[in-house]
DNA sequence: CATTATTTTTGACAAAGTCCAAATCTGGGT
DNA sequence: ACCCAGATTTGGACTTTGTCAAAAATAATG
């Protein structure tokens, strides 16, 4: 994030010492939980609410600076890289996430057409599997 | 779903009327929340505790008798219909699912091998977008 | 500075699911 | 048919993730 106080006057935001803590902290931690960023925020400026945390997320989502995923059995992930429609491989056995390129123009982004009458807007996609981490570890 | 009750000897499951419910009601009513087929078990046996019809709906799950999806923003949702990789259409406006073939062969099933060292088991794939429905009411 | 709308905080609350121990039932052997 | 051991079901407490609402604090504006 080059500018996180600029970035919420682009948006129209009152810049607030915990929307500029948060959005370093997601920035920092790309795929971390509300949890994880909230400590990373009070370690940085002190403390701040639970609430506090979800409400800067929940607007900064909305306004489409930051991106939220949400995969099976894990709370919402939040991440600083957006408009690129990348993907994501997550680790079954520890939750490990990582980037997946998504090459423009290829399926299944190709095919985010309308089906059945739905007017899509969005193709997500989870690569499930093995991070090498956890193929290690459970080796016999 | 054939045969409830042949289909849990064959994965050696004692066969009780709750497993036999709730594998019917999945069957019945596919893209179900827990919580729906709870409902919808009671109406067929009288009564059945919320913690059976989690227990049953994971062990088929393990087992692979049925298949749990788990969009965002919603609890997770049952289907019979496994084995064939099949993708989701889910409504972002009222939560409507359907099934969406995935042409085995097609990316992004195609790309389902290693990236950077995950051994991949499952391309998930969900296209949100609106609904035919929910496209009419949204009208100016 | 003073004003006003917005944000932050606190604490209660809700949804979805799991944990645990007691009661009940299923399947297999007599 | 009956018994037994192990598995399942049940009820209730509990956890996690997140939202709601009202009061207190703060940022933007003039
Ligand atoms: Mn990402
Ligand atoms: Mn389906
Ligand atoms: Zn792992
Ligand atoms: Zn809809």
């Amino acid at each position: 994030m080059r500018d996180p106080e600029a970035t919420l006057r682009q948006h129209d935001l009152p810049v607030t010492a915990q929307r500029l803590a948060v959005l370093r902290a997601v920035s920092q931690h790309p795929h971390a939980t509300a949890d994880d960023l909230a400590e990373s925020v009070r370690s940085e400026i002190g403390a701040i609410s639970r609430q506090s945390v979800y409400n800067v997320l929940n607007v900064l989502t909305d306004k489409g600076i930051i991106r939220r995923i949400q995969p099976a059995h894990s709370p919402a992930l939040y991440e600083d890289r957006v408009g690129d429609n990348h993907h994501h491989l997550v680790c079954r056995s520890c939750g490990k996430t990582e980037d997946v390129c998504c090459a423009v123009g290829e399926a299944p982004c190709l095919h985010a057409h309308d089906h059945r009458g739905f007017r899509i807007d969005e193709a997500e996609v989870i690569y499930w599997g093995t991070c090498p981490g956890c193929q290690q570890k459970t080796r016999s």
